[in-house]
DNA sequence: TGTACATCAGTGAACGCGCGTTCACTGATGTAC
DNA sequence: TGTACATCAGTGAACGCGCGTTCACTGATGTAC
């Protein structure tokens, strides 16, 4: 991967990085090809070259994202305290890509990739939820409610609409208020 | 106020009008002065006049959609499952409003106006989720979840992502999921 | 080992477009007398 | 009732800018023989 030869070696890779990077800093609505480019230090006609438009980008960006959250909530385990707590660590660690997956207006929701990522995530989730009730009639209401109130913790944090004085980090957030959805535990 | 008058007579109120309307379509980061202006059938420089710049603009109506926020939970009533049902429902039925409240990043969010505004939301929907727990040091703890919870639901419900045989009203959608986390009712 | 050729990644100039902002202006309204 | 004048809402032309997209191109790589 010769840094100064005429092919990049791996642009595509690049250029996801370096939207991440931009949307990092100004929303997923908010970048442009031409920027993205200039961060990858190619020509602004590189990145349609190898996505087509913003709306692909965005999809290979979402897939991705899926891809991590995912493998991320199966590394929690089956406790649905941990799955959560990895559900707001996720959100915040991978701002990027968490606000890109639940934006499927900006991308082709309809893509196989994306869409296969989308219920393998899905999947994880319902699983780890699952442990919340024994009952079976309240077993959806159940993984709604863990869904909102993870999902809800997390937007609210990075909307940055939380009290100040909040626990500083989103893991010691979160705990708490799982076991307040959770008073088995 | 006479229509074919050369002053507007409401200029402000059209224009935000506009404004929320295109933003109900495209979102609170896609939609330009210049659209909005000719929406409102006035020219192009008109909302500079009124707003200044487009942060101007949103800072009213995410000052605007706290106030009605404010005033449709009080109405709800002191009852969580009443209060955390409005919540939803402003969410969907006020999307634009809604989703402008909350990104801070594209408005002034230290505006007097509207920082007294968001107070006053925050406030009636604290009041709310007073009633959650008995147990002093759990309060604040349960005001955070059950506001996660229901943010959570409205989010989730705005950007798609619930499944499509899920009820069909956000109202209808939001009882049995408050009713799980408060099993006191 | 060398040559010819196909493939494809990335370039850079050019295009037309919609944008936000500025600014001198015009038309309507309200008020003082 | 009439006139003069200040105020301010809204206009429209002009500007420079960054954008997405197109397209003929060039340079590097891989493969066949």
């Amino acid at each position: 991967m010769n840094q100064r030869s005429y092919h990049h070696g791996d642009l595509r890779r690049a250029i996801v990085d370096a939207t991440v990077q931009a949307i990092t800093e100004s929303g997923p609505a908010d970048w442009s090809l031409r920027d993205v480019a200039r961060r990858a230090g190619v020509s602004h006609a590189a990145p349609a070259h190898h996505f087509g438009d913003k709306a692909g980008l965005l999809t290979a960006i979402a897939t991705e994202g899926f891809e991590l959250f995912a493998e991320a909530l199966t590394r929690a385990g089956a406790d649905f305290l941990e799955v959560g707590t990895a559900y707001v660590r996720f959100a915040v660690g991978h701002r990027a890509h968490f606000e890109v997956m639940f934006r499927p207006e900006l991308y082709h929701p309809d893509d196989p990739a994306v869409s296969a990522a989308r219920d393998r995530a899905r999947d994880v989730l319902a699983q780890g939820a699952r442990t919340l009730t024994t009952d079976k009639a309240q077993e959806r209401t159940a993984a709604l409610a863990a869904w909102s109130l993870v999902h809800g913790l997390s937007t609210l944090w990075l909307s940055g609409a939380l009290p100040d004085d909040l626990d500083s980090t989103p893991e010691s957030a979160a705990r708490p208020v799982l076991r307040f959805l959770l008073p088995g535990q």
